[in-house]
DNA sequence: GTAGCATGTAAGTGAGCGCTCACATTCTTC
DNA sequence: GAAGAATGTGAGCGCTCACTTACATGCTAC
């Protein structure tokens, strides 16, 4: 399973052969089959894999004892390094791209996207109650802006050819968002004939992100 | 041309083959061959023509002489249409899929949404200048931001076995990008004991959205 | 009307794919 | 150390794909 995500990451999901994997791995094509029964097994897998990767990534930030938008932003980041870390991955979680060829992936796929959205809108309903998000907020749409932006900026990210990282957008980016869903009354707003590209500082606790060469 | 629209809406990107295309257009293979050069000249054209269209969409909605925030709002809405009724081009527009797969095309497919992005961000500049978004606004990140709302609901949408429409959660994500980018000043700010479930006034001379059934 | 060209057809080619199978090797168990 | 299971090999099967080619047909120009 290792030597697939590599090669996902390397050379893309589509043309990942059976042969290819083989030799990644070391071995011959007919020992593959040895321990799995067909491509769409493996992809399959893969598929959970991630799933369960995402799972870890928000129950790590949840864990934290801090409020939702804290824990938000938290994954948010999160995301976006992962993202950084396994190109090819984030094809998966991002655009279901698997899904769009192999048809009978799509439920798989589909079921692993939507638990994950449903434990982003967990954590925005709990800002909500903890009054650290507006009380008005449309939960669903936060949760369906939050995962597209942390698509968006893959994708573009994934074809774009010169070489800024998502990471690099990140801070700007969640300031948007957090405007959108934060409590108004505990921002700090900016005034009116604030400098434009003022950069927002960085909050929460968080170690600053790392530095990063553009 | 139209005939690849139409296989790709029906059986999605990668599964469409020279002879599909042929007998859709009622030819045979070599037909084909006597117009087109080769398959990946085809898809070229197509992520041309879907250059095309984002364009004439985008400038459409700017023709109106209206605010830069009410012909983002207008360009939001016909992208969520336009993925409705073309399934599988959302695919290309949103998630670069034939890149994925056929590395020769992605720049092609990085410059037509680079061009998108940066009509995005016009609008955008414009806006913060007739001072009806956050002079503070950094335009980049709305930029992001705005296109991964739409590539955010169209994947979860592509994918999701329940019948719902991008439309139907439009509003209310839009409404939350809104908060988010729009003139804080000229907004009636929630006072900070807000009632929960207060839904925020529309302003900039918008219609109300129509109410719509979740 | 016929030359020339655009367009179409049917059969094929070669390559690559997922997958299988007869057979070899290695590991485990007693 | 022998039996048997697990694991690996390499040739190859059947299929589909993008693409080609030899040949037919219709349209246009003069």
């Amino acid at each position: 399973m290792e030597a697939v995500t590599r090669l996902i990451t390397r050379k893309g999901l589509g043309s990942v052969t059976i042969k290819d994997i083989a030799r990644e791995v070391g071995v011959t094509e007919g020992a593959v089959y040895r321990h799995f029964v067909s491509k769409q097994q493996i992809l399959s897998y893969l598929v959970d894999q991630v799933g369960e990767f995402l799972r870890e990534t928000v129950e790590d930030a949840e864990s934290q004892e801090s409020s939702a938008l804290e824990n938000l932003e938290r994954i948010f980041r999160l995301q976006l390094r992962d993202i950084e870390d396994y190109w090819g991955l984030a094809l998966i979680v991002v655009a279901g791209a698997v899904s769009v060829e192999d048809a009978s992936l799509r439920p798989r796929v589909a079921s692993m996207l939507d638990a994950y959205v449903e434990r982003i809108r967990g954590i925005l309903r709990q800002g909500v109650e903890e009054e650290s998000l507006r009380p008005d907020l449309d939960v669903d749409a936060a949760a369906f802006t939050f995962y597209g932006m942390v698509q968006g900026l893959s994708s573009l990210w994934v074809l774009s050819e010169t070489p800024w990282q998502p990471s690099d957008q990140g801070d700007p980016v969640w300031e948007t968002y957090k405007r959108g869903v934060a409590r108004v009354a505990s921002t700090t707003p900016a005034p009116a004939n604030a400098e434009v590209g003022a950069t927002p500082e960085t909050a929460y606790g968080l170690p600053p992100p790392p530095a990063r060469v553009v």
